[in-house]
RNA sequence: GGGCGGAUAGCUCAGUCGGUUAGAGCAUCGGCUUUACAAGCCGGGGGUCGCAGGUUCGAACCCUGCUCCGCCUACCA
């Protein structure tokens, strides 16, 4: 690059300090106008990027309050990688998603405003999730960009929009035509305080503290039998008492009848070997339904059926005089009128693990409805096949994934009831039953709205129809992202089958382990239904940011720590470092010592670049001529080959995802070879202006301008902010281009590395070491000059290599003579090399 | 009950293929201020690598068992 008309007076006034807030505003901005981030098909001719490097970036969730440093930790590790692939010259598609609409949407607007389904219509609570949809996105925007994720934000999208409910449910009606989705009435799970319908994968396990009662039940021969549960107020859905088949002692009630107290109806002795002969009597009930376990009963065992609990989670009529109640009050009556019969024979505490919703905590229960399932139960092979075809970054977080899929009990009920959602593209005959469904034109539809495209039904000629008035689970839409993202189901790009292909399978997708078991999963679902391939090649998965104690970091614990206050005090950058500190899929505990560490790195970072910056001569040119064509001296070739060694480990860490290794060669070179040492060592050349020092002084500003240069750019990925500071204000008059971070990645260079100076230098290290240490013996200041150095050197190549490293020990040293001397008493890490200080 | 992860210096964490005397930062202690940086520099002290066995010439690392912490999962009602 020409560099004739750079302004070399100006470096002279490089900042002494740097003032991190303000540049920081003030690259968010510059990137920005100039749209660095900004995705394009054709886009880079310098350098050229043909291949495109695609993410499927989580889209959060609306309720931006939640937001604490561990969400900023595990985008800042994806965007470490996304940052490193950008250098590495791939086209980068980084589209942002934001996930609002669904339940959580819903739950966080119920708190807000403190309102509740049944207390408001279906429009007034639609225009409040919007609103904070809206609220939500731009504090999450604001976020991402001032800790500097580097996400193309004009291709955001949001779960809600148009082109999100034409995806979903364009899937839907795939899938019904692939026969992947079927219309059942079954029991499922369901939250009394939601009111709706629920996946396996909503349900978290609680541990509960409650009581065992042990109730007499009476044997149709009159013989008192002791039945142990929890769940008592469930009696009148009593429908068989169990014993296990192996079990004498109930052997004789083969083809009895047992009387079930209070309600005095009989229910059938039966027996499976899942009872467990020794938990209480080795007699069990079963109910419609207490758990997963009486549902498999009664279904295996075409069981009668008992519902005496109604969606609100309240006992019905055939519960008797408890209807009405809800189960806990319900609970407290029928064991005081069993306590007055003096039925109860016993009751002890015990930790029971409940099924509660994940996202209000309230115990689920089980109804029976009609829903919509998404087979996945006979397909698990299929799903277990594409994570073996993905590359999970660590590796042992796929043993989450296919534990989760081994363990599934249910298909994937995709219907809710409730209001904020996609809405089914179906309307029902009135008829017959027969469902109808949207053109793929019409969509999005909402079929409380629009009435479907045939005027008839097609399988009785019925002409009318019922909408179907649940919507879509959250995840039937954020299972797509990826498919979202490559346009899937946009009708614009319907015909670009090749910008698809580009994209899709998605290059990575960054996610925290939590969602293994929804987000992934459910994605895996949808890829390999939809297009029978993985939808994305890499998998990086972050792990939790923790508090001081160790506890995760939530807003119900009051434990949180918010981003804004910490990249205020110490900078986005500072905070990014911490971000970095954990490897992949840790666990990290915030620290605010840490990101005090970070912000020493980046002043010193600072400081550095300073001393080259300011020492610059008019005219300073680094690419006049190539390194190694500058006749460089030991401790240059030494300072220059540990670079490229250092480059090439980070290279290594970061094209397996790893990156803390990554920044921590790249810090531990910066610190203990550049600045403690080279810069140590070379500094007299801009104090002296001794003939020799000016020639020594050109052939050191390139070499300072080679590692700083080359090293800015490997921290780039890590510290965006300061390194494009650095880079704008004085690298790109000589490097060109217009921001750090569209650069090049440096290039690795063997030939550069040269062991001979390493050995050498070693040398020059061990008597440095020593000088310093009798220094700090002799209580003197490290700079203070010296008249002479004794060295004592035992090995006659010693002394000959001593020689030659002449001047650079004098200038490490501090010292005006070196003198061979048999005084020299003190020793070096060099067992052949003493020295001594006079 | 099953699965996964973790336990290394006072604290937060590295530790690659099993290989010299187990590392870093912070904290601590001592020293040093005109010459990039006191938000700094130089130096020191600090470890029974959770416990117990085993394999090996050699183990923080591999094997077995156990303890504690975290997460996930499960039908002892």
């Amino acid at each position: 690059m020409k560099n004739s008309g750079i302004d070399y007076n100006k470096f002279k006034d490089f900042p002494k300090s740097y003032d991190y807030e303000n540049i920081e505003k003030k690259i968010g901005k510059i990137w920005e106008e100039n749209e660095i981030y900004k995705f394009s098909l054709d886009a880079g001719k310098n350098p050229p990027r043909k291949i495109i490097f695609s993410i499927d970036t989580p889209p959060p969730y609306v309720s931006s309050a939640h937001l604490h440093v561990g969400h900023v930790m595990s985008y800042s590790q994806a965007e470490f990688i996304v940052r490193y692939k950008r250098m590495r010259g791939f086209n980068v598609f980084y589209p942002m998603g934001f996930d609002d609409n669904g339940l959580p949407t819903e739950r966080y607007v119920e708190k807000k405003y403190k309102v509740n389904k049944a207390k408001i219509t279906r429009e007034e609570f639609i225009e409040l999730c919007l609103k904070e949809t809206k609220i939500g996105i731009e504090t999450y925007k604001n976020l991402w960009k001032s800790a500097g994720i580097s996400v193309d934000y004009s291709l955001s999208y949001s779960t809600i929009d148009d082109r999100c409910r034409r995806a979903a449910q364009k899937s839907f009606i795939e899938l019904f035509n692939k026969n992947l989705i079927q219309r059942r009435n079954d029991p499922i799970l369901w939250c009394p305080h939601c009111r709706t319908s629920l996946a396996q994968a909503d349900i978290a396990i609680e541990e509960k503290n409650g009581t065992l009662y042990d109730i007499e039940f009476t044997s149709s021969q009159g013989e008192g039998l002791i039945i142990s549960t929890t769940r008592p107020e469930l009696l009148g859905a009593c429908v068989a008492i169990y014993a296990n088949p192996e079990d004498k002692r109930y052997i004789s009630l083969k083809g009895q009848e047992v009387i079930v107290p209070v309600y005095n109806k009989s229910v059938p002795v039966r027996y499976d070997e899942s009872v467990d002969v020794d938990y209480g009597t080795g007699l069990m009930m079963v109910c419609t339904w207490g758990d997963m376990e009486d549902v498999r009963k009664w279904k295996e065992h075409k069981l009668n059926t008992a519902i005496i609990i109604d969606t609100a989670g309240r006992l019905t009529q055939p519960s008797g005089t408890y209807a009405g109640l809800n189960t806990t009050e319900a609970k407290k009556r029928i064991v005081e009128d069993l306590r007055s019969l003096s039925l109860i024979k016993g009751e002890k505490s015990v930790i029971q693990n409940v099924g509660i919703h994940d996202r209000c905590e309230t115990p689920v229960e089980f109804i029976q409805a009609y829903q919509w399932f998404i087979k996945i139960l006979e397909e698990r092979d299929k799903f277990l096949r594409a994570s073996e075809e993905m590359n999970w970054h660590p590796a042992f977080m796929k043993e989450r994934y296919v534990e989760w899929v081994n363990n599934l009990r249910w298909d994937w009920n995709i219907s809710r009831q409730r209001f904020y959602g996609v809405p089914f593209p179906v309307w029902y005959c009135k008829g017959c039953e027969e469902v109808i469904l949207a053109g793929e034109k019409e969509l999005p539809v909402d079929p409380l709205v629009s009435n479907p495209s045939v005027s008839s039904c097609p399988k009785c000629g019925g002409t009318v129809f019922e909408p179907e008035k649940d919507v879509m689970d959250t995840w039937m839409t954020s299972s797509l992202t990826p498919l979202i993202n490559a346009g899937w189901a946009d009708p614009e790009r319907s015909g670009n089958k090749k910008f698809m292909n580009m994209v899709y399978p998605m290059s990575m997708r960054p996610q925290a382990q939590e969602i293994i078991r929804t987000w992934l999963f459910y994605t895996v679902v949808k890829s390999v239904y939809h297009t029978g391939q993985i939808p994305f090649k890499e998998v990086m998965i972050s792990g939790w940011g923790l508090d001081k104690n160790g506890k995760k970091m939530s807003k119900s614990l009051g434990n949180f720590v918010e981003p804004e206050g910490i990249i205020t005090r110490y900078s986005a950058d500072a905070l990014r470092y911490w971000s970095a500190r954990a490897n992949l899929g840790q666990d990290l505990r915030f620290n605010e010592e840490d990101t005090a560490n970070g912000r020493r790195l980046l002043i010193k970072i600072w400081n550095s670049a300073r001393f080259l910056i300011t020492n610059v001569d008019n005219g300073f040119n680094p690419h006049e001529k190539d390194l190694a064509a500058l006749g460089l001296g030991a401790v240059d070739r030494w300072v220059v080959s540990e670079f490229e060694r250092t480059l090439k480990s980070c290279e290594d860490y970061m094209e397996s995802f790893e990156y803390a290794s990554a920044l921590k060669t790249l810090t531990d070179y910066f610190y203990n070879i550049y600045c403690d040492n080279y810069l140590e060592i070379i500094k007299n050349v801009f104090w002296d202006d001794d003939e020799k020092s000016l020639v020594r002084r050109n052939k050191v500003l390139n070499v300072m301008y080679f590692i700083s240069c080359n090293l800015l750019k490997t921290f780039a990925p890590f510290f965006p902010f300061i390194t494009e500071e650095l880079f704008l204000s004085f690298y790109r008059y000589f490097e060109g281009g217009e921001s750090i971070h569209l650069s090049v990645w440096p290039e690795y260079r063997k030939e550069l590395e040269d062991d001979n100076s390493v050995k050498i230098v070693e040398i020059l290290l061990d008597i440095l070491s020593a000088s310093r240490k009798l220094r700090t013996n002799l209580n003197l200041h490290q700079n203070h000059k010296i008249d002479k150095l004794l060295i004592k050197a035992m090995n006659k190549d010693y002394a000959e290599i001593i020689n030659g490293l002449g001047d650079d020990i004098k200038s490490a040293a501090r010292v005006k003579r070196i003198v061979f001397s048999d005084e020299a008493y003190f020793s070096t890490a060099n067992e052949d090399i003493y020295i001594g200080l006079t």
